[in-house]
DNA sequence: CACAGGTCTCTTTTT
DNA sequence: GAGACCTGTG
C-alpha cells in the first residue's frame, strides 16, 4: 500500500473525501478501511455500512471483505443504493402510506404506466411525449420534488404545469397499485427518514460508519438520503473521481463531490494519483483528453510502468470493416498466444453499434459476450411470466393483470377490458377484483365467462403457491397457458427458439434462487429480478471477448481495450456536437476518459469513415477526442482527408454539390455538415456525384492546420440575426481550421454551432 | 376479436 | 433497421 492509501485506510473519523483517480486502487483503500475498523478499532461490524451503484461492484467488495475480515464480516452492509433503501421500506414504509409488499417497476412499467396516465387525461401524444415526461418527472424525483414541489417551481410554464399533472397523476396510479419506481425507492427513503426522525435515528445509530462508492455519480436523493444516516456521527467516507462523472443525464449532481469540503467542514481530503493499471502511453493519451475539461479538482495520475507501445489508431472505410479487422485481430492474437478472448473488450458509445460485431464474431465463431442492450428481465417473454408471478404476489398490480390476462389469447380483447375497468373505477376497486366478479360487469356477455376462467386459474395459482416451490408453480404456469407453444406460433423458428431458451434462463434463475435462499419468498425473488443490471454476472473467468456501453465498463479493466467508433456525431454524439451545452461536451470527454483508462495494456480506437445509423449512411469526421492526444502517443495514420471547406469559393458559382443538394441536407445554413444519408428512398433530384465524391468532400479537418479566415464583425455577447433561426446571442467564438466557428444561442431555436462564413450572422 | 400490413418514430448513456 | 402504433378486413 502506497502512502496516501495507507492514510485513507487509517483515518476513520470525522468527513473523509477521497480522490481516487482511474486504476488508483480505490476498492482496496475501501476493503482496508473495513477490516481496519473492525480489526484495530474494534468497531462493530454491523455499525459498517459500505454503498455502491451496482451488485457487481457490492459483490466484489463483499468477497473481498469476507476475505480479509476474519470474523463478523457478514453483519458489515455491503450493499447498493437501491438495495439498502429497498430493505429499509421493507420494514417502514406503512409509516408514509404504502403496502410493505409493494413491487418495484422498470422502465418497462413506468411508460406504461404513463400510457394510461395520458388516456386519462386525454394528453394527445403527440403534443406530449411519454418518454419526456417521465425524464422530466425522474429529474424532479431526483431532486426531490414531489409533484406540487415541481407544479410550484414551474408555475409560470403551460407545458411544464400539464407535466406536473401527469406527475401527480401517475403517482397516484402507482400508490394505487402499490408499486415504486426506481426513483422512489431512493425520494421515499428520504422522505421516511424526514417524516419519522425515530426511524431516521435507529439507522444513524446503526450505521456508524458509512462508506460511499463512487460518489461523483450521487444525486440530489442520493446525497440527502447519506447525509442525513451519517448527520449524527458524521464518519462519512467518500470515495470518488469527478473525471469518472457520466450519469449527469441521470441527475448525478457533480457538485455532491467538488463541493464535499463545503458541505462537511473540517474535511479531510485524500487523493489517490498513483495508477496501477495502464501504461505510461495510455495514461498520457487519457490525461491529455481530460485536461480540455474545465473545474476539475487537480490530479495528476502517474504509474511505474514504463512502455513502448503506443496508442493505436487505426480508420476504416465502414463499420464493417472496423468490426472485421477489430474481430479478425482479436482471434489473431488469441491463436498466437498473445491474448486471450477474456482479455479483450470491445467497447463503443451507443448500444446500436454492438450488431456489427456480434455479426461479425458470430461469423467467426469467436466467443464474445454482450453487456447491457435489453436486459434479459425486460425481454418480452420474460416479463409476462413475471406478470403472472406479480398477479400472484400482489394482486393490486393493475398494470401486470392487464399484461397477461389476454397472453396467451384467450379471447379477451380491449372492449372487455375497457368495460371491467369503468367498473372498477365506478366501484373504486382494483382491476383484478372488478375481474373477479365479472358477472356483475354490465355488458360482459360471453366475454363474462372468459375472464372468469382466467381469474380461476389465477386463484388455483395462488393456491398452489402455498405447498409448492415457485419453480414448480411457475413451470406449471407455462405449461397450462400453453405459452411456449404461442411462442412457436407467432416467431420464426430461430427467435422463437431463442425466446424459448430465455424461458428456461428464468426457470433456472428461479431454481438457483430457492436453493440459495432457504427463506425464498416469492416477493423476495421479484425483488432480487428488479434490481440486477446485466453486468452484474459478468464474470471473469469464462473465456470470450465482452461488448458493452462505456457505461457499463465503468469500474471494469481489461489487458485490451477497443474503442470503436471514434467519430464526431458518434463519440461525441450528434446531440451533443448540436444542441448540447459546454457541460454536456465535457461529460463527453469525461466518458471517453473512463473508456481510455479501462486499458491496462494495449488500447486501440478506430475511427469509421462511414456508418450505417438508424438505417441510414453517415460520413463523419474523427473524433474529436482522438485529436486531443499528443501525435506521438499515437500510432496509425488519421485519415488523409480533404477540408470540406477547401473547394468553396464565396465569388464563383456555388459548387455542383452546394447547388444540386442532392441528400436532403441543406449545407448552405451554415451547420457543419454532420451526415448525408444516401437512404433506400429514391430521392426526387437524382444525385450527380459519386459517393466517392461525396467523401472526399465531406471528411473531416486535418489536424493542426492553420487557422484563417476573417473574424466576424460580432463578438461574444453579441445579438445576431440568422435567416433561418433569427435572433439570438454569441455564446462563443472559436477559430476552427479555415474559419471561425461560432456557438449562437437562438431565442426560438436553442444553440446551435456553425461556420461564421456560412451563417452569414448579422449583428443586430 | 384477431390478424395482416402499412406507417411512424427513434437513440445516447441506466440503477 | 426495429419496434411500437394504427387501420382495415374477415
Amino acid at each position: 500500500m502506497n502512502d496516501q492509501q495507507y492514510e485513507a485506510t487509517v483515518y476513520t473519523e470525522g468527513p473523509l473525501l477521497v480522490i481516487a483517480g482511474a486504476g488508483s486502487g480505490k476498492t482496496r483503500v475501501l476493503t482496508h478501511r473495513i477490516a481496519y475498523l473492525i480489526e484495530e478499532e474494534g468497531v462493530n461490524p454491523y455499525n459498517i455500512m459500505a454503498i455502491t451503484f451496482t451488485n457487481k461492484a457490492a459483490k466484489e467488495m463483499r468477497e473481498r471483505v469476507d476475505r480479509i475480515v476474519g470474523y463478523g464480516a457478514e453483519s458489515v452492509w455491503v450493499m447498493t443504493f437501491h438495495s439498502t433503501c429497498v430493505r429499509i421500506l421493507r420494514r417502514y414504509i406503512d409509516r408514509v402510506g404504502y403496502d410493505n409488499n409493494f413491487t418495484i417497476y422498470d422502465t418497462d412499467d413506468s411508460k406504461s404506466t404513463m400510457k394510461a396516465v395520458f388516456k386519462k387525461l386525454q394528453i394527445d401524444n403527440k403534443q406530449l411525449k411519454e418518454a419526456t415526461v417521465l425524464r422530466e418527472i425522474s429529474r424532479a424525483k431526483d431532486e426531490l420534488m414531489s409533484p406540487d414541489d415541481y407544479e410550484s417551481a414551474n408555475a409560470a410554464d403551460f407545458s411544464k404545469r400539464r407535466i406536473a399533472t401527469c406527475y401527480r397523476e401517475y403517482q397516484d396510479m402507482l400508490r394505487k397499485n402499490n408499486a415504486l419506481d426506481f426513483d422512489d425507492i431512493i425520494r421515499l427513503t428520504v422522505y421516511l427518514f424526514k417524516a419519522c426522525p425515530e426511524v431516521l435515528e435507529s439507522y444513524q445509530d446503526r450505521f456508524k460508519y458509512i462508506m460511499v462508492d463512487e460518489y461523483q455519480d450521487t444525486n440530489t436523493a442520493q446525497f440527502t438520503m447519506v447525509k442525513l444516516l451519517a448527520d449524527k456521527y458524521k464518519n462519512i467516507c467518500v470515495v470518488g473521481d469527478d473525471d469518472q462523472s457520466i450519469y449527469k443525464f441521470r441527475g448525478a449532481n457533480i457538485m455532491n463531490i467538488l463541493n464535499f469540503e463545503n458541505v462537511y467542514s473540517g474535511a479531510k481530503v485524500i487523493k489517490l494519483e498513483q495508477n496501477y493499471r495502464s501504461t505510461q502511453n495510455i495514461l498520457d493519451a487519457a490525461n491529455a483528453v481530460i485536461s480540455n475539461n474545465k473545474g476539475r479538482k487537480n490530479k495528476a495520475l502517474w504509474t511505474a510502468r514504463k512502455d513502448e507501445e503506443r496508442v493505436h489508431f487505426r480508420s476504416f472505410d465502414s463499420g464493417k470493416e472496423e468490426a472485421e479487422a477489430i474481430c479478425d485481430e482479436i482471434a489473431r492474437m488469441n491463436r498466437k498466444g498473445e491474448y486471450g478472448y477474456k482479455d479483450v473488450a470491445i467497447l463503443y458509445r451507443t448500444n446500436a453499434q454492438s450488431r456489427e460485431f456480434e455479426e461479425r464474431f458470430v461469423h467467426d465463431n469467436v466467443p464474445y459476450k454482450l453487456v447491457g442492450g435489453v436486459n434479459f428481465y425486460s425481454r418480452k417473454e420474460i416479463k409476462d411470466i413475471l406478470a403472472y408471478l406479480k398477479t400472484l404476489d400482489n394482486g393490486v398490480d393493475d398494470l401486470q393483470v392487464k399484461r397477461i390476462i389476454n397472453v396467451p389469447k384467450r379471447g379477451i380483447g380491449d372492449t372487455t377490458i375497457n368495460k371491467i375497468q369503468v367498473y372498477a373505477d365506478e366501484k373504486d376497486m382494483s382491476f383484478y377484483n372488478a375481474c373477479l366478479a365479472a358477472e356483475e360487469v354490465p355488458g360482459l356477455a360471453r366475454a363474462a365467462s372468459k375472464v372468469k376462467n382466467f381469474t380461476d386459474m389465477i386463484e388455483t395459482y395462488k393456491a398452489r403457491l402455498a405447498e409448492h416451490t415457485i419453480y414448480d408453480v411457475t413451470k406449471q404456469i407455462i405449461e397450462d397457458t400453453g405459452y411456449i407453444e404461442e411462442i412457436r406460433g407467432e416467431d420464426d423458428e430461430i427467435k422463437a427458439e431463442e425466446r424459448v431458451e430465455n424461458i428456461d434462463e428464468l426457470l433456472s434463475k428461479i431454481k438457483d434462487y430457492e436453493e440459495e435462499n432457504p427463506e425464498s419468498t416469492l416477493a423476495g425473488f421479484l425483488e432480487e429480478v428488479a434490481l440486477v443490471s446485466d453486468i452484474d454476472s459478468v464474470s471473469d473467468d469464462e473465456s470470450r471477448v465482452l461488448m458493452m456501453t462505456i457505461h457499463s465498463a465503468k469500474g471494469l479493466e481489461f489487458p485490451v481495450v477497443y474503442i470503436s467508433g471514434m467519430e464526431d456525431g458518434v463519440f461525441p454524439g450528434y446531440l451533443t456536437i448540436n444542441t448540447g451545452s459546454d457541460e454536456d461536451m465535457e461529460e463527453e470527454r469525461r466518458l471517453a476518459y473512463v473508456a481510455i483508462t479501462r486499458a491496462k495494456d494495449r488500447l486501440t480506437l478506430s475511427y469509421a469513415k462511414s456508418r450505417m445509423v438508424r438505417g441510414e449512411t453517415q460520413y463523419n469526421p474523427v473524433s474529436r477526442f482522438v485529436k486531443e492526444i499528443p501525435d506521438e502517443l499515437l500510432d496509425g495514420e488519421l485519415p488523409k482527408v480533404r477540408n470540406f471547406f477547401d473547394d468553396y469559393d464565396e465569388d464563383s458559382s456555388p459548387s455542383r454539390f452546394m447547388k444540386e443538394k442532392p441528400f436532403g441536407n441543406s449545407f448552405d445554413d451554415g451547420f457543419i455538415p454532420r451526415k448525408v444519408s444516401f437512404g433506400s428512398k429514391p430521392k426526387t433530384t437524382k444525385s450527380v456525384m459519386t459517393q466517392q465524391e461525396a467523401l472526399s468532400k465531406l471528411n473531416a479537418m486535418p489536424k493542426g492546420m492553420p487557422s484563417g479566415g476573417t473574424k466576424p464583425d460580432y463578438e461574444v455577447g453579441d445579438r445576431v440575426r440568422h435567416h433561418k433561426f433569427g435572433e439570438g446571442v454569441v455564446k462563443d467564438i472559436t477559430p476552427g481550421s479555415k474559419d471561425y466557428q461560432v456557438t449562437v444561442d437562438f431565442d426560438e431555436f436553442g444553440q446551435k454551432i456553425m461556420y461564421a462564413a456560412f451563417a452569414k450572422l448579422q449583428k443586430v
